[in-house]
DNA sequence: TAAACGTGGGC
DNA sequence: TGCCCACGTTT
């Protein structure tokens, strides 16, 4: 562990300080290997770490490498997925599994290669440089945005978020320095009623320095999530009851508007097709022999 | 209940 | 290039 020392700001100094006194202690912070971190960041990417963490456990338990997860049938990915929402994540991984594979079997440890890499964006591409292989990343997530996005006192742009945050890692510290800023981020400059009391950045943050002014700087700024689309009776809905009933068995056409949850309903024929379709191009269901949708990949009952 | 540790496609 | 939108589920 590299010592905290000269070389650095004094806010650099507080915020490495805050790792070394404690960060939260959370499962895949103990590793180092490449498919376990991807596997965890691709897992966190829009859902909470209190519901990743056991899943992530129990999906390195069944697939703990990317061979294991090229050579395995779809429906037992989306089985160890089940209930994190937004499987094509899972499809992503195995299809970026499959092109590790097909490279040597070595995750690549350079952002232009990560990013070729389906399912793996700027924040996840970087997590793997900063998490797996310490090099120097700094990562934007919803965490970070927020954080700069104040700390400048200012909504800020894609490129400009990146940038800063480029030029705020200290070198050669990456690892403590991004698990750092995204504790401080979700424990300490949480979306409403930030604790800044104790803060390590609290002293160039602007935000803080201006007492807090409205709006909030991270409101709009890259990175922060949004709110979404009302859930309830949206295509993101009738998708997912979908490829759960496609789970349970191969879905016939006539039985498609049902498994969607959307029998009765005007248009429900064409809805449920276009959502069948949705699911395809996402490479999660097809047909087989008989018409049926089944997930990609298995093979319809003899 | 609103929010949650992003990516990819379209314009 | 950059902004907007779709994409699931749980607590």
């Amino acid at each position: 562990m590299p010592r905290v020392d000269a070389g650095l700001t004094g806010e650099q100094r507080r915020v490495l300080l805050s790792a070394e006194s404690g960060l939260r202690d959370l499962p895949w912070r103990r590793t180092r290997d490449p498919w376990s971190v991807l596997v965890a960041e691709v897992m966190l990417q829009q859902t909470q770490v209190a519901r990743a963490e056991h899943r992530w456990v129990a999906f390195l338990k069944r697939f703990p490498t990317t061979a294991a997860c090229a050579e395995a049938p779809l429906s037992e990915l989306l089985e160890e997925w089940a209930g994190l929402g937004y499987p094509r994540r899972a499809r992503n991984l195995q299809l970026t599994a499959i092109q590790v594979e097909s490279n040597g079997g070595v995750i690549p440890n350079r952002l232009e290669d990560l990013l070729t890499l389906p399912g793996v964006g700027p924040y996840t591409a970087r997590a793997v440089l900063a998490f797996a292989f310490e090099e120097d990343a700094a990562i934007v997530d919803t965490n970070l945005g927020r954080i700069l996005a104040r700390r400048a006192g200012r909504p800020l742009g894609r490129a400009e978020a990146q940038a800063q945050a480029d030029a705020w890692l200290p070198s050669g510290q990456s690892w403590a320095w991004n698990q750092a800023l995204l504790d401080i981020g979700a424990l300490r400059c949480r979306p409403q009623a930030p604790v800044c009391t104790g803060c390590p950045v609290r002293r160039t943050c602007a935000w803080a320095r201006a007492s807090w002014p409205a709006p909030d700087p991270a409101a709009g700024s890259a990175a922060v999530s949004t709110r979404q689309a009302k859930f309830e009776g949206s295509a993101r809905q009738a998708r997912g009851r979908l490829l759960r009933a496609a789970q349970q068995g191969a879905v016939s056409p006539e039985g498609l508007s049902a498994a969607a949850g959307l029998e009765g309903q005007a248009d429900a024929q064409a809805r449920a097709r276009a959502v069948a379709d949705s699911l395809v191009s996402d490479g999660l269901l097809e047909r087989d022999g008989a018409s049926n949708w089944v997930i990609s990949g298995t093979t319809p009952n003899p």
